[in-house]
RNA sequence: UGCCUCAUGGUGUAACGGUAGCACAGCAGAUUCUGAAUCUGCUUGUCUAGGUUCAAAUCCUAGUGAGGCAACCA
């Protein structure tokens, strides 16, 4: 089984578990999970969380497995909606999670009597304080807490008025249930947290069954355990959790499991912000369309945007995984999509911003078929077939009549090669009233089709892509650039300002392309790539039989346009 | 003015006391019926100061810088 070399470098959080793997802790088993609040669309950032643990439980199969579990302790936030797309988008990454699928409300029974446990331990206490007293007696960075009034009730007091909190007898904020454990920690999260508060709110699950729920702190470690969790992997804001995570391993009896919190770091992505509430905020506000908006960094985005699931896991893969609070270059994660996409995706013609051409010494009322090879890092993709005529339209940008240095396409009096037709020659340019350019009256030369290059007559260097105008389909492409013009909206927003003044104007082009016939067919949720220009994705939302919409998911490296 | 964690090219990471490597980005060149892809080469790095050691990115001490922490959120 373990003839690979493994040599291969391992993050720290793999080291550790080989070494429990090793040690055969836990009979040797992996169980991980993920843990999303269903309160907001999946973004980036957590398919690093879901790669890793759905990942970790792959690599060390088959004693292994990973868990989806709904951290679902507040009912004032969550959504069903939610646990649907999370779901969703979990499985487009391409993961399983079987049979394991569970809530923290399915907990809720279970995690009451280990709260009765813990008081009667005396281990926790009800505080009938305020809110604003008990945060008062926590104390500061800097300064100890001091103990609240309430905090050395009996054992029988404790357990009576615990029950009344769940039947209901109090209104919200006027009783709490805290652990007992140090009010002069220097670690905030140990002074006496609070493990249940009252809300009289209705649960997505339990409907009105509870008015109590558990607190993040509290659900997450005792939820861990009774899943046989071995090892809980989080982000670095938990780091100071730790310690009650394990206060409360250790001191509540009868769990089935022992598991233990790690941190690393989260995804930091230039030009992107990446919290819930952000998002959130954009979605309200109609600065974009919706939480599936291709330009937003949300799993549902960037699906619809045209990233692959592939691509995604690659650029999981590719970041690492450490404690460093790091900032991943977008460029890194459109680099992973290019390289998938490069080596699938349909190769079609397509003209953004069209120019038309008249090849005049071309028959006029003359077809004919090109045939155009469908993928050149793909030769089982095999070829199709494309419309030529007397009148084309190319790039616009592929022509210019002032051309600047190093410019080797199409430029008056200059030739250029039609791409697998032939080269042209261009003897006029015609003009509006405006003294724009309009169109271009070109001849063509028959003997370079097929690629030949007549002797004795120097390489043409532009090569450039085409479609007829007769049959050229007009098709809505929409092209996608970054959300922001800061790499780090947040930083440059500072104190008083928002994210929101650095978006990009230009984050969404809309255009209506001149593109090949074949594409008539494209039904939604298809990778091309427009030759020379990028590649698009047919909207699944938006596509219509007969009538694709396409989405720039990202454009084709463009060395001329850098070097300008 | 506390506690915790972290610090390797522009960016992300590897090196587990013994040649600082890889990827992205950038820059050249080769190649190309995509100025893409591919191939080749190049530029750029161990936060600072001490110490331990034959040998330190790695261990120790101090400093500096960064991130996190005072919801009845997760």
């Amino acid at each position: 089984m373990s003839d690979a070399p493994a040599s291969v470098s391992k993050d720290f959080i793999r080291e550790l578990i080989a070494a429990d793997v090793a040690a055969q802790r836990n009979e040797g088993w992996v169980i991980t999970r993920f843990p999303p609040e269903p309160n907001g669309y999946l973004h980036i950032g957590h398919a690093k969380s879901i790669c890793l643990n759905f990942g970790l439980a792959l690599e060390n199969a088959p004693k292994s497995r990973c868990h989806l579990r709904f951290d679902d302790t507040n009912p004032v936030k969550e959504e069903v909606e939610y646990v649907h797309s999370i779901q969703e988008d979990v499985k487009w990454l391409g993961f399983d999670w079987g049979q394991n699928l569970f809530y923290a409300s399915d907990y809720f029974e279970k995690l009451y009597g280990f709260a009765v446990q813990l008081i009667e331990k005396g281990l926790a206490y009800v505080d009938d304080q305020t809110l604003e007293q008990v945060r008062a007696h926590r104390g500061s960075l800097t300064q100890p807490g001091t103990p609240s009034p309430y905090r050395d009730r009996s054992v029988a007091e404790n357990k009576d008025m615990f029950a009344r909190m769940r039947a209901g007898e109090f209104r919200e904020g006027e009783r709490i249930l805290r652990a007992k454990i140090d009010m002069a920690s220097p670690n905030m999260n140990l002074r006496d947290p609070v493990i249940y508060r009252i809300l009289h709110a209705h649960h997505h699950r339990t409907g009105d069954a509870w008015c109590i729920y558990p607190m993040y702190d509290y659900a997450h470690p005792l939820s861990d355990a009774l899943e046989g969790i071995t090892h809980s992997l989080c982000t670095l804001e938990f780091e100071h959790h730790r310690p009650l995570y394990e206060w409360l391993i250790d001191n509540v009896d009868g769990l089935p499991g022992k598991p233990y919190q790690r941190e690393f770091a989260r995804l930091n992505l230039t030009y992107t912000v990446m919290s819930k509430r952000k998002l959130l905020e954009m979605v309200k506000a109609g600065l974009v369309n919706g939480w599936d908006d291709p330009r937003m960094p949300t799993i549902s985005g960037i699906r619809r945007r045209g990233y692959t699931p592939a691509s995604v896991r690659v650029f999981c893969e590719t970041i690492g995984l450490t404690k460093y609070p790091s900032l991943t270059e977008l460029a890194l994660l459109e680099h992973c999509v290019r390289e998938d996409l490069n080596k699938h995706a349909q190769r079609v013609y397509g003209v953004l911003r069209p120019l038309k051409v008249v090849i005049t010494n071309y028959p006029e009322g003359q077809v004919e078929e090109v045939e155009l090879v469908n993928n050149p890092e793909d030769p089982e993709a095999g070829k199709r077939r494309v419309p030529l005529s007397r009148e084309l339209y190319i790039e616009r940008d592929d022509f210019m009549e002032h051309p600047v240095p190093d410019f080797h396409r199409l430029v008056p009096g200059g030739e250029v090669r039609l791409k697998y037709a032939f080269c042209i020659i261009c003897h006029e340019v015609v003009k509006d009233a405006a003294g724009e350019v309009v169109e271009l009256r070109c001849t063509y030369d028959d003997a370079t089709r097929r690629g030949v290059k007549p002797v004795g007559r120097p390489k043409v260097k532009g090569t450039i892509h085409w479609v007829s105008a007769a049959q050229a389909l007009d098709v809505q492409v929409r092209l996608y650039d970054k959300l922001f013009t800061e790499a780090q909206p947040d930083e440059a927003a500072g104190e008083e300002g928002s994210f929101t003044q650095f978006l990009n104007p230009a984050s969404l082009e809309v255009v209506t392309a001149k593109l090949e016939p074949s594409v008539a067919s494209a039904s939604g949720g298809a990778h091309y790539q427009f030759e020379r220009v990028g590649y698009f994705y047919t909207d699944p939302k938006d596509s219509r039989p007969g009538a694709p919409v396409f989405n720039r998911t990202v454009a084709l490296k463009d060395g001329f346009a850098k070097g300008k």
